[in-house]
DNA sequence: CCCCGAAATTAACATTTGTTAATGTCATTT
DNA sequence: AAATGACATTAACAAATGTTAATTTCGGGG
């Protein structure tokens, strides 16, 4: 297990509730996975219940639809944590398909075997909290970007917001993400340029 | 705190991890609370931190955008909690506003007492992860709408699934929830209705 | 070096949505 | 009964998006 967790440690450190003794029964449940550009992570009708630490590398969650199209949920990269939902907070298997589109590493932990620690160390609970408010922080933000923004303008957010992240993802995966289609994501980026150089 | 309270009280109950006895000194920081309908329960800039269960009644999240129009992200009715995300999940001031459509009747717990509580009864720790988990499913299955249905589908899929609850809500906010205007949705309702006398 | 395939762009057309404004509907008020 | 106000519908036009298909770009594999 002594593997290079330095971010996540430091994230965890953070959470002042927890002193780091605490924290070596969670580690020792850990592990590290490695997956190469294109792998799947989770399968749909998995049922396997999976959180994860993402040190390096970006995961695409996406739902396949009734015509056989993909549908990019979100995009999780370095420093985030990444969760099989349908099996975890709704004990079913996953609609779902997590895959690789870079190399990548993470911290990985069953949650059955998370629950087990925390019961036998419950002060290890804030960290349950801390990372269902993340991901439920995050969500928020994307429910709020639908609602008040256009596409265009959830484009613009997302560049802003993880340029980093867009300019290392296929254009077609950041569309279905904004919830339209590649064609038009090109659209808008033609229309953004032609109106940044006048 | 002898309110009606049995709804909720079913619903932690079906929490084994919890036995009802555990719950005594949880209730005895709770309170009801009444809104009058067009009343707001959050203000804009609010800091409170606030967890509700709707006993009664429809309340509205929404953020006024820039232009001054409004964007509801979403509606709760009786049986589901209602929180001021800004503040619990990221303690700060509440970008949203929350006002009844309704009449209403719910449950109301500050949040700084309600982990007073946790703190106190290690035991009901379940419980904040139960909330957590379940606004963090709703919120995921909205943002599946979004990148998997078109907007008449959604208004389909929000007719099947909260049905009730549309036909007690004016259509303007069901529009602004679904991502479009009240003129686009009037658009839809009306396609749907030919087709189906066809 | 060329070929191949995936991705992005562009084009053309149909569909949908946004915008603005007028009209209709309905409940409440006066 | 008339007037008001909020909401929904309809109309007309502009703008954006969806769809399909052709074209281009670009990197990897032979």
């Amino acid at each position: 297990m002594a593997v290079s967790m330095e971010t996540l440690q430091n994230l965890l450190q953070q959470l002042n509730t927890v002193s780091p003794s605490d924290m070596a029964p969670l580690f020792a449940a850990t592990r590290q996975v490695k997956l190469d550009a294109g792998e799947t992570y989770i399968r749909e009708g998995d049922s396997a219940r999976k959180l994860a630490y993402l040190e390096k590398g970006i995961i695409r969650a996406y739902a396949v639809m009734n015509n056989g199209d993909e549908a990019t949920l979100f995009l999780r990269c370095e420093g985030q944590f990444i969760a099989s939902h349908d099996t975890i907070i709704r004990q079913r298997p996953s609609r779902f398909i997590y895959r690789a589109l870079e190399d990548v590493i993470m911290v990985e932990i069953d949650y059955d075997q998370l629950e087990a620690v925390l019961r036998e160390n419950p002060r290890l609970e804030p960290l349950r909290s801390y990372f269902l408010q993340l991901m439920l922080a995050e969500a928020l933000d994307s429910i709020e970007a639908f609602v008040t923004l256009s596409p265009e303008e959830r484009y613009l957010q997302l560049l802003e917001s993880r340029g980093d992240m867009v300019n290392r993802v296929p254009d077609k995966y950041i569309a279905s993400m904004l919830g339209v289609t590649p064609v038009s994501l090109s659209r808008i980026r033609k229309r953004i340029h032609s109106r940044g150089k006048q």
